[in-house]
DNA sequence: CGAGGATCAATTGTCTGACAAATGAAATTT
DNA sequence: AAATTTCATTTGTCAGACAATTGATCCTCG
């Protein structure tokens, strides 16, 4: 937890972390305006363009935002879903793309965090939210639908299912391990015969899901994830044999 | 998922997207070296100012290291399983800090996503993930203990209980979940009972990995999630009062 | 010929000073 | 009173310079 080199850190570096610190612990509220870059640079006995890297810094962590003009300057931004989703996302998808962590892992993943928030979905789900998935489950049963396309209408039924749940903070952390796996799964050619499985069991989650079982749902959806991983294995086989 | 404002946004902003774009795209691959700040000065037409806040940008997201020296330059940077955690850890303690959102919310994910690696570590967990929650469950007994280290106490407890599943994408996913919540159970005072129940809870949990069995693992973690809430209610209620 | 040290060139880190652009507030005019 | 102009403040951008670091190169000496 403690910073590991303070001393050979840049000076910009050492400042955006003061700063940051200073917001976590709650000395810095939110929409409090930051004192202007040149009051800031006297104050840290730093010349402007240093005190400006490290409120870059910060502004590329969503910390703060900028405005020009007279009353213009740093103010401390509040974080809001949509910036913590995007950053997830980010740092999910680069995380699964370069850092050797197989498809298995990745699915394992996905599919517990999803099962998890299965029963509050079966107990809270709107009608929206519902229809939704329905409404996915129609579009991926079209003849003819790219294997992008499918893809991104599976992500879209998942998404629904993980926001019925009614909690922000599941629908947050979950953004980022299901979108990230996209990539992974466009990897993937689906035939007829998967694409009516996957859907099959869709169906079947959403129908747990109007009947409020969550015992249901939890089921169903251990069969997709062996369903998926058994697909991916298929694929890294095929690849594996053809390169 | 597109960009809102690409025409009024800085140059040092677009330039960031640019590169990050490119790295998530896998045009730029781990550890290859990017142009030096003056040829990329020259290659976007602004000046070097600019182009270092755009890689400071990318350097607050791990995306990139910088080296000096003849050799030195801006390199594609692993995105380590710890430097995620770092990020998520500080946007999930931002976001519930400064967010409303209510303890009850995030109590309710936390359990919900550690009860979906219960069955995982269950079958998975090491002698040593064992060791680790038995020594917490000691620590947590001693009584004199200040109710700070008994929630980091509690924090490593989980975190043994998560890493038990043997899947680093949940571990990563977790960390941010787990510890965010600290700073908000530290506002609890836990009496002497409080703690007898808890280290009580904690022991069963460790007994139910120790046998394998996910279910009552499962199972005592769901009684584990309502005794936080009823405490954290309680707690709130005392605070209200007093004021 | 090899090893060790001095030199060098490339690169990032930092500073100074300057000007442009935006923007809200104050002063002025109608 | 309303509209317009002016103005001061602040961020955005630029140019050029020097310091610090560091690997590579060259040179000297055994």
């Amino acid at each position: 937890m403690s910073d590991r080199k303070p001393e050979t850190q840049d000076l910009s570096a050492q400042i955006a972390n003061d700063i940051r610190d200073a917001i976590i612990a709650g000395d810095l509220i939110v929409d409090q305006r930051l004192p202007s870059e040149s009051e800031m640079a006297d104050q840290f006995s730093v010349s402007r363009p240093t005190v400006r890297e490290a409120l870059k810094r910060l502004a590329a962590q969503n910390l703060i935002r900028t405005q020009r003009g007279a009353t213009g300057g740093a103010f401390v931004n509040r974080m809001s879903f949509e910036d913590a989703y995007g950053q997830q996302i980010t740092t999910s998808t680069l995380l699964l793309s370069m850092n050797s962590v197989s498809f298995e892992t990745a699915c394992e993943a996905r599919y517990a965090l999803e099962r998890a928030c299965a029963p509050l979905s079966a107990e809270r789900r709107s009608a929206d939210h519902l229809a939704t998935m329905r409404a996915e489950i129609v579009r991926q049963s079209q003849p003819g639908l790219t294997d992008e396309s499918f893809c991104a209408s599976d992500v879209a039924f998942h998404r629904a299912l993980v926001d019925g749940a009614g909690n922000p903070v599941l629908s947050y952390q979950l953004a980022g391990a299901v979108e990230a796996m996209q990539p992974l799964m466009n990897m993937i050619t689906f035939t007829t015969r998967d694409r009516n499985r996957i859907v099959g069991l869709h169906t079947e989650i959403a129908d747990a899901l109007e009947q409020r079982d969550g015992q249901r749902a939890d089921e169903v959806l251990d069969q997709l994830s062996c369903y998926t991983r058994t697909l991916a294995r298929e694929a890294l086989d095929r690849r594996r044999k053809s390169t």
